[in-house]
DNA sequence: GCCAACGTTGGC
DNA sequence: GCCAACGTTGGC
């Protein structure tokens, strides 16, 4: 089981966007890093879902449903790929980019580190520590 | 193969 | 709105 992190600005699709349709595919990532972590995700691994630049905060759970597979928005270009989530659980408390700054054990996951990476791994104590800050 | 120029992302 | 960081492109 693994653990993840997915980033979208709200003004593209908002986490109650997702949370409203139940699934989405997460089509649209164009960066090299990004695909090699959406292919490491298997069905059952645990996502967590981020708001940038106007919230700048994790705003709930999701579960891989569809492990990857080419994404139809790319076209002929075979290269690019996509999985399927499932929306889980909305965060009692979205934990902000700022409370994540202010926690030593938060310090190392690669939102900080590159903050333009779309799709990055997480440890399971990372995981579990977002997810107690933000109430579950 | 190097690197300057350019475009995009996202925090501030 | 600005700018730093990063990725891509294209001239040489």
């Amino acid at each position: 089981m693994q653990y993840w992190l997915v980033k979208q600005e709200p003004s593209a699709y908002s986490w109650s966007d997702f949370a409203k349709e139940g699934r989405t595919s997460w089509t649209g990532v164009r960066n090299n890093q990004a695909r090699l972590n959406l292919i490491g995700m298997k069905r059952g691994d645990h996502v967590l879902f981020y708001h940038s630049v106007s919230d700048k905060a994790v705003m709930g759970t999701a579960c891989v449903s569809r492990q990857a597979y080419h994404d139809p928005t790319a076209g002929d270009d075979e290269k690019w790929v996509c999985v399927d989530l499932v929306a889980k659980k909305p965060l009692p408390f979205p934990v902000t980019l700022i409370t994540i700054k202010n926690c030593s054990a938060l310090a190392n996951i690669a939102l900080m580190r590159n903050s333009r990476l779309s799709v990055m791994p997480l440890t399971k104590p990372e995981y579990d520590r977002i997810l107690k800050l933000g109430g579950l």
